[in-house]
DNA sequence: GCAAGCCGGATTTTCGAAAATCTTTGAATT
DNA sequence: AATTCAAAGATTTTCGAAAATCCGGCTTGC
């Protein structure tokens, strides 16, 4: 038997799937999830497909009323901020930590990811399969740079916050235009640099200042109406404040 | 209907009393699971069960192996003092932010909590409804002051943290012969009266006492062998009961 | 005309048994 | 004696149908 070959129950495989169509925006934010619907589409019965709602719910991807079923959990730009801040004040810690304790084996990580991240960057993001990889290695350089932490409650709420953002920055990847191009690559570069030098203030600054410009981008993309699927629930007409 | 009359699902119950269940100790750290003995134990078929330890396992309550089901999650002194000083972390932020922000009634909260608290505490736990009674108001307490923070994610985290915290304390509530009373009391009233004079300063290190005080205090009790049933691990045990 | 109450279909929730997988036992082999 | 293998038993996981509940539209009575 291959060695990472793990069994994989459907429960298992059906919230990988929910979670990376709810992550994506092909379930909208406030989209209700019947039952029968999602059976058809993931191919599975009732029980392996309730067990991933419970546990999303738990991770707020999903909501449940009593015995009204789920649904998408709704976006907006109150949340958006709020999970910004909260990223800032959890990401900054672990970083400070990770810098403190962090040892060879983190810098190599750090490294190897960012290599990693721009390779992928500067093959763009044409086919879908690209996009779904510049992804995993923007998480995977960003969890590199908190991994020596040390603390396992400061990993699980960075990585519950990167999952939130996530749901912001995906449904508007494709670049628009009139928009001034950001060189995101450079500001992790930068963020990489200080955070080796061991220089916690500024790695500290860079970090937040990634985390703002990006909530402020995605407030531009989502507040320019029409043009864009706008990924703020549709179903609930005004929940825009 | 009555008002606060919703309705509950079995999965709910389920969720509630297992919950309860694991934070008291009554489900030792580290047991198995298993789906026939809790269908006894809890009066319900296996979908509800299953739903609830789903839901448990994304707040790291219970943890999970593909084929083999679930177990409550293990306690350990490194997990406790990690969940420490995530828990200082996030309720500095948060106090913090209730205090620039909160208004009469956030305030009118922390002092009706706190007095509700300590009538309770005077009153003892001499019954199992009493330490019940004191814990939520404890918690209800503890709640109020972060109350007006207005981030969701800071509170969702408090709530995590919270629960933790409550799995190392519950299980040595019993005062024990020996050990210097701590006057926890005089604790909560010293960091309400702070809080209530918006010395944002002065409240956070207080808090941050508090918790680093209990937490000294439960390394205490954990590591003074005999005399109490250990709260760490011991896989099962007498699972016969 | 309008509120209240009640059917019928749609949907969620739960159960009980079947299918799939793991674990233990014990015999056969080296 | 130690190891391997297979069958039996125990346990988890999944399905399909039954039970419970909700929603929309309709009637009824005022």
């Amino acid at each position: 038997m291959p060695f990472g070959a793990e069994p994989m129950t459907l429960a298992e495989k059906a919230y990988d799937a929910l979670r990376r169509d709810i992550v994506s925006g092909a379930l909208k934010p406030g989209a209700p999830l019947r039952m029968a619907q999602l059976s058809d589409r993931y191919g599975m019965g009732f029980s392996p497909l309730r067990e991933a709602l419970n546990r999303l719910q738990a991770e707020r991807l999903v909501t449940s009323v009593a015995l009204k079923g789920f649904s998408v959990a709704p976006l907006s730009m109150a949340e958006m901020w709020d999970a910004k801040n909260t990223r800032i004040l959890i990401e900054s810690r672990a970083l400070r930590l990770s810098i403190e304790q962090g040892g060879d084996e983190w810098e190599a990580g750090i490294v190897g990811s960012l290599h990693a991240l721009l390779l992928q960057a500067v093959r763009g993001t044409a086919s879908e399969a690209d996009a779904r990889a510049l992804e995993a290695r923007h998480h995977a350089f960003h969890h590199a740079l908190l991994s020596a932490c040390g603390s396992g409650w400061l990993m699980d709420f960075f990585q519950r916050l990167y999952v939130e953002s996530e749901r912001y920055r995906h449904p508007m990847l494709a670049p628009r235009p009139g928009e001034p191009a950001r060189d995101v690559q450079a500001e992790h570069e930068a963020l990489a640099k200080a955070t080796l030098a061991r220089d916690a203030d500024l790695a500290c600054a860079l970090l937040a200042d990634h985390y703002r410009r990006t909530a402020q981008w995605v407030e531009r993309m989502m507040t320019r109406p029409g043009q864009q699927a706008d990924p703020v629930g549709e179903p609930i007409a005004g929940s825009v404040d």
